[in-house]
DNA sequence: GATGAATGAGGTTTCATTCAT
DNA sequence: AATGAATGAAACCTCATTCAT
């Protein structure tokens, strides 16, 4: 019994490195040239391994990919949660607006010195553009942000923080779609500005554009 | 020697024919399927001509795609000036807030009911955020859009319209950015919400966040 | 038009030319190595064309092995005419019972000295045994095979040369089993016995068995 | 020690318990999408095992199948015996002739209602068509088919129940190749008729055609 | 005895491009 | 100007097999 557990939890060990690997690889050759121009062949060896690797663990390309955008989102998650408890507060604590500009701000901190998962996610979201795209999860994941995004607007609505007259789905679309733009625009042009100033000024507008007036 | 003259401009005529042919069936291939999806058989095949002739007239793929992009930019200009005529305006009437103002909303406008080019278009965006990318021209193109809306703000400042204590690099950068990602966010779910009151609220966010206040 | 129209026939016949090659050595390769050994790229390789051309043309894989299984059909059926015009007789000619035996007998011939085409259709025919099989045409010909032995037999006991307590359905299936089948042992271990003593051999059992008496 | 036996034992059982268990499930798929599309990893799963228990097993593809082949041989065999047994008849009490129509008769009746063994082994046979064919004894096995009821045909000629005019090899040949074809061609297309009829048909066919008269 | 992770060869297919017509 | 035949690289995927556990 105790050598079966061992041998299971190294099997899997094994199997969970391999795993992660594999993720870390895609996740670099997807940032560099596209979910495309990342060949399955070239994740396997990116990683360190064998070519036939990455459709043995995740069975098909688009799998993969799926896994990544996942790992993504839940590190981009986790991330955020980890700056609220890092300033000991909690959601409850905070008012709409702030909610709002922390995670526009949080978000546009990633891009100062994007990490290659990072950095993936946002080509994964380009290449969803066309009518026919196949990045599985990943509108409805884009779906969920909106609304997630809508009902922190309505909450700050509610609790005085934000302009009573804004309806919440549409400013949540120009808040969310901003956060896609701006971190798309820069990632693709690095000279543009720097994203210290852009965070600077993003915090003046949305407060200016959003804040309930007296 | 009349002949051959009518002759060479029937040639010359069907070759523009024939190209804008290609660039109509290759805006709606690369809006259903991307820039990769699109291969230059079924351009050829859904212009109604062979399969060898988008090679044949553009010498590459490259090409073709960075003609199409060009294509489009240049008619959403026109349109946009088109419609400051249709307002009696010329650009040297307008504020710089109405001017950063219109830019935006007329964007907008394209993607309530989005034309081929235009869906194409953001499409190429998308294919051009992994770090090699090869939409040629288009990063350019996206540059001199930030400058131009750059030089835009600061003027707005001048004439007070603007606020003066907002950084125009990074307030253009915001603008844009919200620009290309909300057309984005609503070609890629198109339930998400209506295009109307999106541009409704938009007016009022950039006059919020923009305006120079007494 | 004079010049188009040899343009055309010689692009055809370029075409022509190299799909009556890609099937050739599909027959080959199949009759060797299996329908699933002889891959698309051996095929290009032996007809001393290139890799690709096989699915170039064909599209897929299955398409080319229809077309084959039907080229060796329709050459077989054609054979067979080809022998009844040279012995200067018509079908009208013909008692039921010697239809039958020169159908079975002049499909053993072919096993003589079986050509490429004729063995990669045994061979076709063995890949249709399994329940999902793929050679599409393949079992509607057989059937369509079963059904015109069976009139042939019908017809025989209309004219008297059959015996009429004979099912036709039964024994059609009886007979085309026994060509398939003796074709198949004879291609699979030429060393059996020689195929002239199973042709005389099987003219005496056909006789006794489907001759009516009087 | 008898703990050790008794674990022996059981070992030895478990061992030939799983043996069958992919033989089985190897017969199942075999029958189903042919010898290439039955994977290794497919039999051990559809056994209810693991992925690479074949290969530990049989060692190789081929020997699983050669094994498979001959318990399907061997099992046919001990069944024809059963049914002489069942009849309360030895061999040397029957005449060559019935000899001969109780094989072609028994084996028919497999493919009455037929078990995936049986399904499996025609499909087995139709993968050796191809010249350089791979399943490992199954022409062997088969040529010992036909030299046996040749045999046995020449019995029934010094037995005088069969035509002394007849050759014994192509007879042979012609009875054996029936079996199988018909096997096949029900297989394939079990719509074509129902074997009884095929059955009671064949014995009329094989009693006119081998029959001695006086 | 049994598991399943890992390999790498090989298959079909898609495609931009070249070239003969 | 236009067609489409031909090429060959590269993609995804399947699979028998090897090997560590």
């Amino acid at each position: 019994m105790a050598g079966e557990g061992v041998a299971r939890r190294t099997q899997a060990e094994r199997r969970g490195r391999s795993e992660e690997a594999l993720l870390d690889a895609a996740a670099v050759l997807i940032a560099e040239r596209g979910v495309e121009g990342a060949s399955l062949a070239r994740i396997g060896g990116r990683a360190g391994l064998s070519r036939g690797l990455p459709t043995h663990h995740f069975g098909s390309k688009d799998t993969l990919v799926a896994r990544l955008a996942r790992r993504a989102q839940e590190r981009i998650a986790a991330g955020f949660l980890d700056t609220l408890a890092d300033e000991a507060r909690t959601l409850a604590d905070l008012t709409g607006l702030e909610l709002v500009y922390m995670t526009v701000d949080s978000y546009l901190q990633l891009f100062e010195d994007p990490s290659d998962d990072v950095r993936a996610l946002i080509v994964m979201w380009g290449s969803t553009f066309p009518a026919r795209s196949s990045v599985e999860g990943m509108i409805d994941a884009e779906r969920r942000s909106y609304v997630g995004l809508s009902e922190v607007i309505a909450d700050g609505q509610r609790d005085g923080s934000i302009r009573a007259d804004l309806e919440p789905d549409a400013a949540a679309v120009l808040v969310l779609g901003m956060m896609r733009g701006v971190a798309a625009l820069l990632l693709t042009d690095s000279e543009i500005t720097d994203m210290r100033r852009v965070r600077r000024t993003c915090r003046d507008m949305i407060n200016q554009a959003l804040e309930a007036r007296p």
